[in-house]
DNA sequence: ACATCACATGTTATGATATAACGTTCGAGG
DNA sequence: CCTCGAACGTTATATCATAACATGTGATGT
């Protein structure tokens, strides 16, 4: 099951070229794009959907790149600070960037059933957040937005 | 320190206001406000912050109130469930609604230094989150937005 | 070549948050 | 009364995340 997006498509390419994107920013950045990091971030593109830490560790775990916790949070620190990955808060579950390298405000609309989760554009809220934030004076430096609901294959199945 | 709105301000009679309110809307609505949900509640009310739900459950275990988290956790379900109080994502934190009653879409600024906590209004969404869910047949059904950043005091600080 | 430094990694242990499961209590309604 | 459901008490465990410290490794300047 494809999840993000709700859409089934063929993705081996958004992988490679996802990963090649990764790797030359990265270059360009003078950014460590080391091994870990690399398989770590071609997991949650393999997989397109959310994941938990314990979930990618199991799978390095697997293939010898380390079993222990902080080899997968190391790896998510680095590429959630850098916009490649999205941690979702109300999950406690990480992400790959759908538009990586783009300056965005991510926000997520998450299935409450399934757990699929689609990453959708938003535009950073100039609205009553904004304005609220300025009255009192509080300087915003990250806005996240989580959406939960019914995808369009549960809430057909509810129906 | 107060924290929520980011003012200094006398709020005992927010406290019992607060208390009575949903004292009545129980009573309306045949919930069982019992003895450790008011005061979780009442609790969250006198700090006035985001407050982890081990740290609610020291100050019930020191009163006689129950001691094992089941007690705080069971009880912040039923007031997050009813809208008493929101869970700060982020955070792993809890806080009491400013505006219980009231049907709105909750959003938090939140202090990455100090951890201080204010609940701004917003609306429901109708820009591009909502007309993309649309567009995917999403149906959403509840909305957090957190943003973090500096509070004045802490904006003041750092500059 | 060698020292040095920053950064990444390996490893052990622990902290912090949250829930499962099961038995008991207690009050409303028949 | 009796029954039922909601709340509660208690034990144990699951799940998520980080502290701390030792080790490796590659770039840089001398
Ligand atoms: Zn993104
Ligand atoms: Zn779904
Ligand atoms: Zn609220
Ligand atoms: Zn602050």
């Amino acid at each position: 099951m494809d999840s993000i997006g709700f859409q089934q498509h063929d993705h081996s390419h958004c992988i490679a070229e996802a990963i090649a994107a990764a790797e030359e920013r990265c270059k360009a950045e003078k950014l460590q794009f080391t091994p870990a990091r690399r398989r770590v971030l071609e997991i949650l593109l393999e997989q397109h959907r959310a994941m938990g830490a314990y979930e990618i560790l199991e799978i390095l775990a697997a293939e010898g790149l380390g079993s222990q916790p902080p080899v997968v949070y190391r790896a998510l620190d680095f590429l959630v600070g850098h916009g490649f990955v999205h941690r979702i808060e109300r999950m406690n579950a990480y992400t790959a960037c759908t538009h990586p390298g783009e300056d965005h405000v991510p926000a997520f609309l998450i299935c409450r059933l399934c757990k699929a989760v689609a990453e959708a554009e938003t535009v950073l809220d100039g609205g009553r957040l904004g304005k609220a934030a300025h009255e009192t004076g509080f300087v915003i430096e990250k806005i996240v937005v989580e959406a939960e609901g019914l995808c369009p294959a549960c809430a057909e199945t509810a129906a």
